[in-house]
RNA sequence: GGAGGGGUUCCAGAGCGGUCAAAUGGGGCGGGCUGUAAACCCGUUGACUUCGGUCUUCGAAAGUUCGAAUCUUUCCCCCUCCA
C-alpha cells in the first residue's frame, strides 16, 4: 500500500475511500494535490476541524499539496448534511471575516514554506459567483437526476421528518461537486477529502469529473471522532475548545488535552500529535498521565508554540501539585484601589470571570470550591484583608481545576 | 383541505387552579475516593439578597380569578392520522 495510505490508516484517520487500489497506485506515481473544505459560518475553528487539519498536514509530510477551499460560496447556502434544520444565513460581511480568521488559523498548522507542498487558498465564491444559470444546469445539471439526489442522506432524514428543505439548500451538493470538478480542472486536483459526513458530496464530485471530463479523481473520508464518554469533539460545557489564540490560552488548551479520558490516550497522539506510529506503539505501557502530558505538550506545541507548551505544562504542575503560585496561569489585573474598598469574595470571582452568577458562587462557597492561595474561603462574606494585599499577587480557585493569578497593581 | 395531539427550566419529560422556582432521569457544576482519568458515593443545578425575603420564568399576547404552568380567547410554531 501506499505509503501515505498507509499512515493514513495507521493513524485512524481512515474511514472509507472511493478507489483505494487506483488511489494507491496514483499516489505511488506521482504527487498530488488534494483538498479539504472548510466551513466559514463560524469565526474560528476548533478541535472538531482538528483532523482535516492533520489531514492536510500529511499530505505534505507525504510530498503532496493540499487545496484549502474556504467555502464563500457554498457558506453562503449552507450544507444541509448532519442539519435537521435550516441553518441561518450570514451576512456577506461575516462570511469574509471569517473566511481571513479561518485561513490565518489553517496557516498556523501547514508548511507555508516549500514550494511543493505549500497550501493553495481558494475561495469557491470566485467561481460560484458568476455562475451563468441556464448554462450551469445544461452543463452540470444534466449529470445529476433527481432520483440519486432523494437518495442521500442528508436530503433523505430531512424530507423524513417533513423538515422542510429549501430548494436553495437542496443545491448544495450540487455545488460541492462543482467545486470538486473546477478544482480538478483549474489545479489538477484528484482528490477530495472529507468528514464521513461529507461522503454522499465527495462522490458526487467523483463522479462529476468522471461524466464531465471523463478524468478519474478520488474521494477520502476520516470517521467522526468522538470522545470516550460519547460527546462530540471540540465543544465542551464551558466552550469550544478554539484553535485560536485569542479566543482560548495556550494554558486551557494543555488542559484540555491534560484531561483527555484514559481510553482516548492513545488514539488521540496518534490522530493529533506528528510523533511517528512506531514511537506511539512503543509507548503503550508508558505511565497513563506521562502520556497525557505528551499529548498536551504535543498539541499545544503544534498550536502555540513550544514555549508556551512549556509554560503550560509549568504553571499545571505549580497549579495542582504544590502551593507555589503558578507563574504561567492565566492572570488578570485588578487595580489596588478596587481592594481598598473592602472587595468582597464572591465580587472577587466576578471579577475573574471563572463565574458569573453571584448565586452560583455562594452555592460553591458552601461546597468548600473557593479557595485564594490555597486556603479554602467558608464565608461568603469574607473580604480581602490586608495581609494578602501586601503581596503582588494571589491565587484564585474554583474547583480544583479552575485557577487564576490575580495580579494587584 | 379535514380530524386529532402538543409546545414546561441545558436536554428528555411529569405537573393540569393555591402546598410550583415546578417531580424524575440525563447532562453540568461542587465535594469524597483517585491519578487533574473512568466507575462509584454525596451535594447542588433561575437571578439577586442585609439570608427575612425580593424579582423574573412554563410558545406569544390579552382575559377570568383573591390566586394561573394549570381555565378562556386570539395568534405563532411543531407532530400524528385521513384526503
Amino acid at each position: 500500500m501506499n505509503k501515505f495510505l498507509k499512515e493514513f490508516k495507521d493513524r485512524g484517520f481512515f474511514y472509507q475511500c472511493t478507489n483505494e487500489n487506483d488511489l494507491s497506485e496514483l499516489l505511488d506515481k506521482q504527487k498530488i494535490k488534494g483538498y479539504i473544505g472548510f466551513d466559514c459560518t463560524a469565526e474560528s475553528l476548533h478541535v472538531g476541524s482538528l483532523l482535516q487539519i492533520m489531514c492536510l498536514r500529511l499530505l505534505q509530510k507525504h510530498g503532496h499539496r493540499p487545496i484549502v477551499l474556504l467555502g464563500g460560496g457554498t457558506t453562503r447556502v449552507g450544507d444541509p448534511s448532519g442539519k435537521d434544520k435550516t441553518r441561518t444565513i450570514l451576512s456577506e460581511r461575516d462570511i469574509e471575516k471569517n473566511i481571513k480568521n479561518i485561513e490565518k488559523i489553517l496557516k498556523n498548522y501547514l508548511d507555508t514554506k516549500n514550494p511543493k507542498t505549500k497550501p493553495i487558498f481558494v475561495n469557491n465564491y470566485s467561481w460560484l459567483k458568476d455562475l451563468n444559470y441556464i448554462k450551469f444546469l445544461r452543463e452540470i445539471g444534466k449529470h445529476f437526476t433527481i432520483n440519486k439526489m432523494l437518495s442521500f442522506d442528508s436530503v433523505k432524514t430531512r424530507l423524513e421528518r417533513e423538515q422542510s428543505l429549501s430548494y436553495m439548500e437542496f443545491n448544495y451538493m450540487i455545488l460541492q461537486a462543482y467545486d470538486f470538478l473546477e478544482l480538478n480542472k483549474k489545479k489538477d486536483c484528484l482528490l477530495q477529502i472529507g468528514g464521513s459526513d461529507q461522503w454522499g458530496n465527495i462522490v458526487n464530485g467523483v463522479e462529476l469529473i468522471k461524466r464531465y471530463s471523463n478524468k478519474q479523481a478520488y474521494g477520502l473520508t476520516t470517521p467522526l471522532i468522538t470522545l470516550a464518554s460519547g460527546a462530540k469533539m471540540g465543544k465542551t460545557e464551558k466552550g469550544a475548545i478554539w484553535l485560536d489564540k485569542k479566543s482560548l490560552s495556550a494554558y486551557e488548551y494543555w488542559q484540555f488535552w491534560r484531561n483527555i479520558d484514559d481510553r482516548d490516550v492513545i488514539k488521540f497522539l496518534k490522530i493529533f500529535t506528528d510523533l511517528e506510529i512506531d514511537e506511539i506503539n512503543n509507548l503503550q505501557n508508558k505511565n497513563i498521565n506521562e502520556l497525557k502530558i505528551l499529548l498536551a505538550n504535543e498539541s499545544t506545541t503544534m498550536l502555540h508554540g513550544k514555549k508556551s507548551a512549556i509554560d503550560s505544562e509549568r504553571a499545571a504542575k505549580e497549579a495542582f501539585s504544590g502551593n507555589t503560585l503558578g507563574s504561567s496561569l492565566p492572570s488578570i489585573k485588578i487595580k489596588k484601589k478596587e481592594f481598598e474598598k473592602k472587595l468582597n469574595i464572591i465580587d472577587l470571582v466576578v471579577l475573574s470571570k471563572l463565574e458569573s452568577s453571584k448565586s452560583e458562587i455562594r452555592r460553591l462557597i458552601k461546597g468548600n470550591a473557593i479557595k485564594i492561595n490555597d486556603i479554602m474561603i467558608s464565608d461568603e462574606k469574607y473580604s480581602l484583608n490586608d495581609k494578602l494585599l501586601n503581596k503582588d499577587y494571589l491565587k484564585l480557585s474554583v474547583g480544583k481545576k479552575r485557577h487564576i493569578k490575580i495580579q494587584i497593581i
